[in-house]
DNA sequence: CTCAGTTTGTTCTCCCGTTCACAAACTCTT
DNA sequence: AAGAGTTTGTGAACGGGAGAACAAACTGAG
């Protein structure tokens, strides 16, 4: 095993860095798309809205995959991002909670595109089962454990109301299940080993909130100094 | 206005603590439902999944609001975190693109509880127009203008497609809307003063996919030596 | 009043992430 | 072939946030 650090590469990759490949890629696919077949750090920074060196140097943890005095192939380098986050292959969710939010996520094309197949959708409302959303038969809960080992589903989506979510996120922590989307607004509590990360719309508001408050009292004291 | 910083707290409140405010508002409004009526730092962080020294020290920049040897009053830490962050007054706010995300998001009930009032849901379609969605008519886009000036709309929603991310955000910032929370899964470019948090669902999941991948594979490297 | 026990507010240290700046490496022209 | 011009990859400096640890300040018992 002592060849593995030499193989591979380093395997610490920032969290930073991680959450910001997936926007590199969709800037590559972008460039892709309108025919580029080469780009430098500046392009590529400036399509994904970050500077230029923070690119770089968020690139240099995966690989040297450019050539100085040229750029970046838009083609090899969308694919070595692609590989490194995993979205090459096929990744199975569920997703329980088929509220208003589950069915827009049920519905959002831009799972499946990125390699998220949604393999089930799953209510603990029995006047739910058996209606079909985006091609997907809507199950009862309880099924939960049997679809996780069929299908091999890693990743569970959660969009229950906030009372229901800590429940769910145990059941599908004790189906096998090691990442979980939470858009209930609530926290969860989960063993080590197992991921969370949350989507809170309305915590994304109050923090907007608190912006324009504050510009809102900057731009008072500004005013009384002017008319000081 | 030499007054000003001894009277006022220092107004530089750490961006990683705003963020973390409307989750401790959050906490406090749960444990003040449960009748608890005084509690410690060492139990709202609990509650609200961070490091108890960390949560004192955000707190800390708010002001001086526990009693040593006790802990703190919930329902008044509870008022002074949400005059902080602005959430005592109504925030009107505009939905733009009345997609599955767009129902949602107007239907959401987190949003008025907290303060934020939906005046208005814009979209460009016109077969959508004069529907009525939680209890708000659907308008065409091009009013956009005038229901920003008439409500003082501070706060614009994206739940566009990607194509037309950037053409909203640009009539919005035109129109006087300084906040935009962002759906779309497409970089915004806004001029400085303009604030941008962006939600987006398919990079969440390619995160948890990168880890998920990262786990697989170490589980995979430990088999090995264990075999060996 | 005093002392033991509790909990906050804050200081200090460490670590992660950002940014600058530059050497290394490539292309292209002459 | 050599030199001018680009652009990457990275070492180093810098800033901000996280957490440990402790002094200050409160409560309550005796």
């Amino acid at each position: 095993m002592s060849a593995r650090t030499s193989n591979d590469h380093a395997r610490d990759i920032p969290e930073a860095t991680v959450a910001r490949l997936p926007v590199y890629l969709r800037a590559l696919i972008t460039l892709a798309e309108q025919g580029i077949e080469t780009c430098s750090s500046e392009e590529l920074a400036t399509a994904a809205g970050v500077n230029s060196a923070k690119l770089r140097k968020d690139l240099s943890y995966l690989g040297s995959y450019g050539t100085r005095g040229v750029g970046y192939d838009v083609e090899y380098l969308r694919y070595q991002i692609a590989r490194e986050i995993g979205v090459t292959q096929d990744w199975p969710v569920v997703i329980v909670g088929i509220g208003n939010l589950g069915h827009a996520l049920a519905n959002y094309s831009g799972f499946r595109s990125r390699g998220f197949r949604v393999v089930a959708l799953l209510d603990a409302d029995p006047d739910r089962h058996d209606e079909v959303v985006a091609g997907v038969d809507v199950r009862p809960f309880s099924e939960l454990e049997a679809i996780v080992v069929e299908h091999g589903v890693a990743i569970g989506v959660i969009a229950t109301p906030a009372l229901a979510a800590q429940d769910v996120a145990d059941r599908m922590v004790d189906a096998g299940i090691t990442s979980i989307l939470n858009f209930a607004p609530t926290v969860l509590s989960v063993p080590d080993g197992v991921d969370v990360r949350k989507v809170d719309l309305s915590i994304e508001l109050q923090i907007l909130a608190y912006h324009v408050q504050r510009k809102a009292a900057a731009n008072l004291v500004q005013a009384e100094e002017d008319s000081a």
